[in-house]
DNA sequence: CTAGGGTTAG
């Protein structure tokens, strides 16, 4: 239905003309230039809208668009004109300020979101129009629409999310203006920008309810409000947030508001957040919840949806988080009940290739090979049916690197590559991948046990990475070695005993960062892999070795140069080197200056295994009191861990 | 802005 307004306008060639140039992307003024520029279209015009001043006419099309203030200044005098009118205001104001509010909502800026408003403030006292209702929700709803839009990157002085609410709920309180997706919009404007805490989301809801409890029907709270208030709380990470999001839920219930796709899935993503077993097994029980309402008919799925993918693939990285010993074969049961329920439903990309990717990560979690050739099943299994990502092989490679078997990974890595070079660019080896086959190499272990091949496998550790040097010396950004690169090879150096090698590629690295390459900058773990190098030694001067490292390590992080002050790992190697190497009272003063440290604030407290390696150190020693000294850490360890 | 990635103390 149209209203008097529409017709009345729609009568007049000049709006015609108007409400028929393209939508506007760019500012109000370029249009406008473009039509003023159009001198057939003049002629139609039978009378200039006041804010076609003169000396914008006199400026040419070309100078306008350049000069953008001039237009700009025009539609401020014509606004102030209306806004400063304090009589009743005409038929023709009318006219004018609907052509005013249409531009200001093509426009983004901020400066039409705060015009607008006040035109709307203006005409609210006039009201009712003499041309219908066009002043309605819908419109004030596009309006906030624009400031939620103009909000994300901007504060805007008067229009804080707090005053546009107070704002609303004035309209809505004498306007009749305003509903439910008027102040959803506020608190997704507010909480996507950052700008506001879940509390203010919180009290936005319930003030929403009580609207909606007095009898204000426009004011029923859908799902969507309870999600973007959970999404709130996500968001703020804090340790009430899951309490918070089942005290929501648990609202919805009370006022019969049908939990929606969305709803179920937050609750599972939060709780997946927390990486408990408790949490993982909710997870599991929500999951059967929102089977159950889907096989009730609570909730339906668009094709598009893609049915349950993202509830069970969420489920399953809880139980990843939750670290639990179970997680391989949870795992592989959800994503067998996940492809019973819904084999007609599963699209690939949005919802089962990230189910599978996550329960092949969980294979690897017990680190043994069983857990790897289950996670080469489970990505068979996916093979057949669906088509692999880069993190699927990238998982499956991961599973095969962690119990240290370069050879399988180096036929998975050349599979990615062959697939590459056929043209799916995605399943590039990248320096990730190529960090996964060098610490495969870094950890592997001789297949036979007999002959040690150690120094073997750092030495193809250490090529490898030089191959990517190579390739980022020719211009190759996406073989770049970084930070985790180096540590992997520098890992294999220290675990055939060569601190000097390490050291080495510590000094090359550095020289690296130095250069340039700023994903290449040493950090406290290269350090500690140096640190552990020195402690395999059987040097009988390491523990020296390793607290000059230490001191350095210090000096570096002090002077600014490196982030590396040593933290509780590198106290502890530093423990150990003394410990190895029949130094017991050495380690005994290492733990006690931790304690120290610890004390100050300015070192994390000494873990089990520190105290487990000082009572190693006392136990190996030719210390005539080691068995006495022994008993009284153990009696610590039981003292402080229970 | 819906999950999933590579390095650490024998």
């Amino acid at each position: 239905m149209r209203s008097r307004i529409q017709r009345v306008l729609s009568s007049t060639a000049t709006i015609r003309r108007i409400r028929r140039l393209p939508p506007l992307q760019s500012p109000p003024w370029r249009s406008l230039a473009a039509t003023v520029s159009n001198s057939n279209l003049q002629r139609h015009l039978p009378q200039q809208p006041a804010w076609y001043s003169s000396s914008f006419m006199e400026e040419g099309s070309t100078s306008a668009i350049r000069k953008p203030k001039v237009l700009i200044n025009d539609l401020e005098s014509s606004m102030n004109k209306l806004l400063a009118t304090e009589d009743p205001l005409s038929p023709e104001a009318w006219i004018e300020s609907e052509e005013l509010s249409s531009l200001l909502l093509q426009d983004k800026s901020i400066r039409s979101v705060v015009y607008s408003f006040q035109l709307l403030d203006r005409l609210l006292i006039d009201l009712p129009s003499p041309f219908g209702d066009w002043i309605n929700t819908n419109l004030l709803n596009r309006m906030v629409g624009l400031w939620r839009v103009a909000l994300w990157e901007n504060d805007i002085p008067d229009y804080s999310v707090s005053q546009m609410l107070d704002r609303v709920l004035h309209y809505a309180q004498h306007h009749q203006l305003g509903n439910e997706k008027t102040l959803y919009l506020i608190v997704e404007a507010g909480v996507r920008s950052g700008k506001t805490t879940p509390e203010f989301a919180e009290d936005v809801l319930e003030k929403c309810i009580t609207l909606w409890q007095a009898g204000n029907d426009p004011f029923y709270p859908t799902p969507p409000l309870f999600n973007i208030v959970t999404r709130a709380w996500m968001l703020a990470q804090r340790p009430e947030t899951v309490t918070r999001i089942e005290a929501i839920v648990q609202r919805m219930v009370e006022l019969m508001i049908p939990l929606n796709r969305e709803s179920y899935l937050n609750m599972i993503q939060a709780l997946a957040a927390l990486g408990s077993t408790d949490a993982a097994l909710r997870c599991e029980d929500i999951l059967d919840r929102m089977a159950q309402a889907y096989q009730a008919g609570e909730i339906t799925f668009s094709s598009l949806d893609g049915a349950f993918g993202g509830a069970f693939g969420m489920t399953i990285t809880a139980w990843f988080k939750s670290g639990s010993p179970h997680a391989g074969r949870k795992a592989e049961e959800l994503l067998r009940k996940m492809l019973d329920l819904h084999a007609n439903h599963l699209h690939e990309k949005t919802d089962i290739i990230p189910a599978f990717n996550v329960a092949i990560q969980c294979q690897t979690m017990s680190g043994t090979i069983s857990g790897a050739k289950k996670a080469q099943e489970i990505f068979n299994m996916m093979r057949e049916r669906f088509t692999p990502d880069y993190i699927s092989y990238l998982n499956l490679i991961q599973a095969w690197s962690i119990v240290g078997q370069p050879t399988r990974v180096e036929a998975i890595v050349q599979q990615m590559r062959t697939l590459y070079e056929n043209g799916n660019e995605y399943l590039r080896p990248d320096s990730v991948i190529m960090t996964a086959l060098i610490s495969a190499h870094a950890r592997s272990n001789s297949p036979n046990k007999v002959k040690d091949n150690r120094e073997e496998a750092a030495t193809r550790a250490y090529d490898l990475l030089q191959e990517l040097k190579d390739a980022y010396k020719n211009g190759d950004e996406s073989l770049k070695p970084n930070v985790v690169c180096y540590n992997s090879v520098m890992n294999g150096l220290a675990r055939m005993k060569d601190p000097h090698r390490v050291s080495q590629l510590l000094r090359e690295m550095f020289q690296d960062y130095e250069a340039g390459n700023k994903s290449a900058k040493p950090d406290v773990r290269s350090f500690n892999i140096l640190l552990k190098a020195w402690s395999l030694t059987s040097d009988p001067h390491k523990g020296e070795r390793a607290e000059q490292i230490l001191k350095s390590m210090i000096d570096l992080s002090e002077a600014g140069k490196l982030d590396v002050a040593p933290n509780v790992i590198s106290y502890t190697t530093l423990l150990t080197c003394y410990g190895s190497s029949n130094r017991p009272q050495k380690a005994e003063e290492v733990f006690n200056e931790m304690e120290r440290l610890h004390a100050a604030g300015k070192l994390g407290a000494p873990t089990k295994q520190t105290l487990q390696l000082l009572k190693r150190a006392w136990l190996t020693s030719k210390d005539k009191n080691k068995r006495t000294r022994a008993k009284a850490v153990e009696r610590e360890i039981a003292l402080r861990f229970g």
